[in-house]
DNA sequence: GTCTATAGAAAGATAGAC
DNA sequence: GTCTATCTTTCTATAGAC
């Protein structure tokens, strides 16, 4: 027996870490199904023995940060919550996030890409926006309206920064973002 | 003479304002010039008399809003600074800008999008951007922190607001951003 | 399950008539 | 300047061999 279910699982998590990567940096369009499969290690026909369409996997894609992201690590162990907040928030809105990072946040990477596309995509943007703002609000004893604020500052602060030509602007806009944020979260 | 200048510069702007409404709304891949072309009255061939190709075309729509967008708007007449901004706020971060608005802000509409795209692309998306800010700057006196955290709190929010797919949580999120963005201009 | 080959559709850009 | 017709490329999805 050559495949295993096993085999198969493994799979499907390459195509899914490939999907991530690749769509958050060029978006949806600008990834052919040859492109995901060759940058998985496989061709194209075995696409669909794991995926019954492109659009499905960019959705399972989406929804793969809610178990493999950032956002569930737990360290550095033992700080405070604010302290972890602020360290996430450094992280968040850096260069490298929008420059390296080969699991970025499709919450930031995809805004607008998800907004033109079907329902079930934009669920699964909805289930990971809440996650974020349920991880923030832990995190901070502020009103919902500061929470949601915040998230705003952050997705909106990666998202353009991806955007602008001027790297110096980028910086400006990151650290203008992280430390009003801070402000917002020190408050009261 | 059957065609005149003005006749080309009227075709043009046609052609222009089509781009702006439907790039914002669908993203530039899923746009096709058969579709801008006939939402501007027209058939594909005659595209080409008024741009060379269809990225230059987004690029000149981007920077149609620095002469035709509500930005330029100076009413309502007579209000303060403080309040012509709360004014822009209200409007910006509403439902109606994010569903029916024809002529959207193009930095939350198309942020993802832009990011994927060539330098001459990114170059007049970092104009319209620089020019919201330094709007926002002169009617607030606060630091260039506050003003450029209160842009991406804008951005964000409208972007990831047509992202989601619960109007509910929408509302919420319009309706935080437009309160701490308040708080944050009224503060000091 | 993964491969190669291919069908079928869509879209950017060009050519030539009016 | 605008039209129709067409070339060409690209890509999703399927078919069939191993």
């Amino acid at each position: 027996m050559p495949y295993t279910l096993e085999h198969k699982r493994i799979s499907r998590e390459k195509i899914l870490k490939s999907a991530w990567s690749l769509f958050s940096r060029r978006g949806f369009d600008n990834v052919s199904i040859d492109d995901l499969m060759s940058d998985a290690g496989m061709t194209r026909g075995a696409f669909y023995a794991h995926f019954g369409t492109k659009s499905e996997l960019y959705r399972e894609a989406i929804l793969s940060v809610l178990a493999h992201g950032r956002l569930n690590q737990r360290e550095p162990d033992g700080i405070s919550d604010k302290a972890w907040l602020k360290f996430l928030l450094n992280g968040y809105l850096s260069r490298g996030h929008i420059e390296k990072e080969p699991s970025p946040c499709p919450l930031a990477f995809l805004v607008t890409d998800v907004a033109n596309r079907e329902p079930p995509v934009r669920d699964a943007y909805t289930q990971v926006y809440r996650k974020l703002v349920g991880l923030i609000e832990q995190h901070c004893d502020q009103d919902s309206d500061v929470v949601m604020a915040i998230t705003a500052m952050m997705i909106g602060g990666v998202s353009i920064g991806r955007a602008l030509d001027d790297s110096e602007l980028v910086d400006q806009l990151l650290s203008s973002v992280e430390k009003v944020a801070e402000r917002l979260i020190d408050e009261k």
